[in-house]
DNA sequence: CTGTTAGCGCGTTCAT
DNA sequence: ATGAACGCGCTAACAG
């Protein structure tokens, strides 16, 4: 039937139009961009009827070869099937769209080769900023790139990148779940992460979870990393005598998943026997057992902050990095609620 | 510091690489493309050399503009965070990268007219071939985009416009949850979907639930829809007497989860006073209560085959219109597990 | 206000 | 085997 092969689909160019409205191609490129205003109504009319009875439209490709602008964001991202990326990434593509950009998202499933092949792609397409939420290995790469153009990390820093950040106030949001765990009565805490693989918020997180034991004399923390040894490490946690009852504290919804359900492996009693506060609010925590605890994140926000960032740049913005801090929000559920003692 | 806004960013370009290496643009581009094998040794050292030193990337908007080909392919997604979406997308994109195309992928969060400037969007840059998981409003754009380019609907059909296809079997797919019920000795079948809105699985996974109630003379089927009636509805369900053991069937991963809550809010013992089963397999199935009994799609499938499909038409493939439907997994759970009275 | 001209970076005939 | 010249679709100077 159709042959979209070798033949050259054959749209309808500049040229067709301004031919039928019987004008230059040169005005038909006026009514297109942002000088519509010099051409005269007759004129006008003309290319707009042509356009509409030929169906006319402009190819970007070409119009980002000549000016330079293609309208186009790239976004890398390390783990697409995590919820957090996913809700970073809406909002940036509503942001995008807002502001007349669309967005290239690159899922790198936290491969390296991967992250250096879609930069090489990212770049190869012209895009006109980038967002990066990844590892950030290759630095050589992006920090050539980021000689080309604006870029903005997510979640994770680089090392030796200076760039714009944005992601959140890993402190405060260690301090929010201790002084909720502290409060409710847990008084030794397991802090469940995934393993360090040199991702700045994790190190972060762990970090700051250090200084608030050692700043809550009536708490002892410990901390353990997801993997196959996660339910085992978690049973010896929950049978050795603390300093009172027992609560986790989970780094992020992947680690929180994991934990939950190796809790599930040990028998436990969700959330009796121990309880429960994990980072990010995923949509199922409150289905699990009394519901869990939750520090979410403004995810839409933390997306919209990074375009907003990239855009004040293209926008000539010359002024020193900055650095976004977001807060997380505290959402009570059942997995921190203690059960008086009967 | 550096200027990214009006400024060119002066990339290096062929006629650079063509300078440096003291040859011609044509050498160049036939060490860039398929005609490597034209240039003799002597110079294809020099080419390779030059690139390396200058760090040159050849340009696909230009290459695209010249050749027709972007090996760029479009996604249209309803909804970025229905998980379905995400993993068939990660399947796609695997697939696409295998075969040196790139993925764009533009959501339409459910709205027709953004789904028409998604669709005037793609066009723009020249995509090559179109995946479309919408529902395909504005079919005027979408046949007129068909006839530039092949085009595969995912999950869902679309009136009137004879495209390949791939999804799921929905009607085996009612069968096995129905027949897995059956034999778990629930009687009294409440299928829950979310709202009707012309998703054509839906419509099927409908209509194969009531053919195969017909067929069963044991079982009593039963609708409603997600909202915000639905704990309401759910509530009238378990209280009316039916003729045995009760049980939820949800269509799909978000109806499971509203389900879930609506179960929650009436202080449901899950699963012992219902029993569940859900199409879709979502990580935290396994939490919930017993677990929930899933009918796991085979995404990944689903996504490659949708892309091995725009590609044969894309190397020429003219044959009739293909349909592909695969088979759902049953993946057994707590939740249609019942407990021997006592 | 409008048309003409000259490229953007690259691929592809043609010659040589 | 290699280079010169033209054009892809479009925008940006410059005239008029």
């Amino acid at each position: 039937m159709n042959d979209f092969s070798a033949a050259q689909r054959s749209r309808v160019t500049m040229l067709d139009v301004a031919e039928h409205a019987k004008v230059s191609k040169a005005s038909v490129s006026r009514f297109i961009g942002d000088d519509r205003a010099l051409l005269s109504d007759a004129i006008a009319q003309r290319i707009e009827q042509s356009i509409a009875e030929l169906g006319y439209r402009p190819n970007q490709m070409a119009r980002g070869l000549k000016r330079g602008r293609t309208r186009l964001i790239g976004m890398l991202v390390a783990d697409i099937r995590n919820p957090y990326s996913i809700a970073v990434m809406h909002g940036v593509e509503t942001a995008c769209r807002q502001y007349g950009y669309s967005l290239v998202v690159c899922n790198t499933d936290r491969d390296d080769e991967q992250e250096r092949q879609h930069l090489a792609l990212l770049r190869s397409y012209n895009i006109e900023g980038l967002i990066v939420n990844t590892l950030g290995h290759h630095r050589d790469e992006l920090l050539e790139l980021h000689r080309e153009m604006p870029l903005v990390l997510v979640d994770r820093k680089v090392e030796h990148l200076e760039s714009d950040m944005v992601g959140l106030n890993n402190p405060a949001a260690a301090e929010m779940a201790l002084a909720h765990l502290e409060e409710r009565g847990y008084r030794d805490v397991l802090l469940v992460t995934e393993p360090f693989d040199g991702t700045s918020s994790r190190i972060e997180r762990v970090a700051s979870f250090k200084t608030q034991i050692a700043q809550r004399p009536m708490l002892r923390g410990t901390l353990i990393e997801t993997g196959s040894e996660l339910t085992a490490q978690l049973n010896t946690f929950l049978d050795t005598p603390g300093p009172g009852p027992k609560a986790l504290f989970c780094a992020n919804g992947i680690a929180a998943l994991a934990s939950t359900h190796a809790l599930r492996e040990l028998k436990c009693n969700l959330f009796e026997d121990v309880g429960l506060i994990a980072l990010d609010d995923l949509d199922w925590y409150p289905l699990v057992g009394t519901g869990i605890t939750a520090l979410a994140q403004p995810t839409s926000e933390i997306g919209a902050s990074a375009f907003e960032c990239l855009l004040k740049r293209l926008r000539g913005d010359d002024g020193a990095v900055r650095t976004l801090d977001f807060s997380a929000r505290l959402v009570v559920r059942g997995s921190t609620t203690r059960r008086v003692s009967v």
